[in-house]
DNA sequence: ATAGCTGCAAATCGTTTGCGCCATG
DNA sequence: CATGGCGCAAACGATTTGCAGCTAT
């Protein structure tokens, strides 16, 4: 691998350093080509992009690192992914608080949220059925067992 | 299987023909069972707890079963799955639109949502991080192909 | 130096599918 | 009795893991 940190290696570094990551070659390119892909892509679409300019880089290598800027904060997930399909009764309306540690999920009632929503309307041609929301944040349980 | 359409049969039979379903045994019985499941359980949870009921279940078909009563509007899922992890780098707030037929997801910012979250409170212990916000709904491209 | 990162290949996990038989309408 | 649902087992796609060698600090 090339060791030339010519071209603007600086502010990446710096963004390494502020959440405590070691700056690799591959998370530089990971996160540069990020920068550059609108919309919200999947880690085989990353992979694909960042295989034309690291030809050596492993899928592998580009799931540790999505992972690992997800968990900084560099880079957050579009919708929550628990394990796996978790359903509910379509019975009442209320929203969901998710801990982004261990991904428990409690109920709560939209009047506890202070939001307004107004569903259907057409937003751009986009029909609404309902609007989801996802509190995001620590469970009681985790900050007390929190260390890093 | 035992044909004792004894205790309370009716009232499933009337939700199923609401959605345009058969009311087959197992049906009923995921259902009934996942009427008494508080929470956001996953199919293994369920078939785990309908396998007590009917011990030659098959994990298959609690899966269509509950893809079938998702699709009718009898159950909904707590988040929406697309294929695979979506991520995007984390930096203006802004929430999504979802199309529940093609999984598409779009932008929208936070001001043509008509909501307004109020972030930062500690709901019952819970450290609020942010709001995700998924508009559910069909987009205007599967409108035009929808049939069913 | 040395802790951490990488690529590889195999393993794992959640979910889906094809098919012959059986239940429901 | 005809359609659709069921159970089974195999297939599948997405993601993770163990490991041996290499890299950043």
């Amino acid at each position: 691998m090339q060791t030339s940190p010519s071209v603007e290696t600086r502010p990446f570094r710096e963004l390494c350093a502020d959440h405590g990551l070691t700056a690799t070659h591959q998370r530089q390119v990971l996160y540069e080509i990020m920068q550059r892909m609108p919309g919200h892509p999947s880690p085989e679409e990353v992979y694909a992009r960042v295989k034309k300019r690291i030809p050596a880089i492993s899928l592998a290598t580009v799931y540790k690192n999505i992972h690992l800027f997800v968990e900084k904060g560099v880079l957050k997930e579009v919708s929550m992914h628990h394990g796996s399909l978790r359903v509910e009764l379509n019975s009442h309306l209320h929203h969901h608080m998710v801990c982004s540690r261990c991904k428990a999920i409690t109920d709560i009632e939209e009047k506890d949220l202070g939001v307004l929503p107004t569903p259907g309307r057409l937003l751009g041609g986009f029909q609404v059925e309902r609007y989801a929301i996802d509190v995001i944040g620590i469970c009681a349980a985790c900050q007390k067992a929190k260390h890093s």
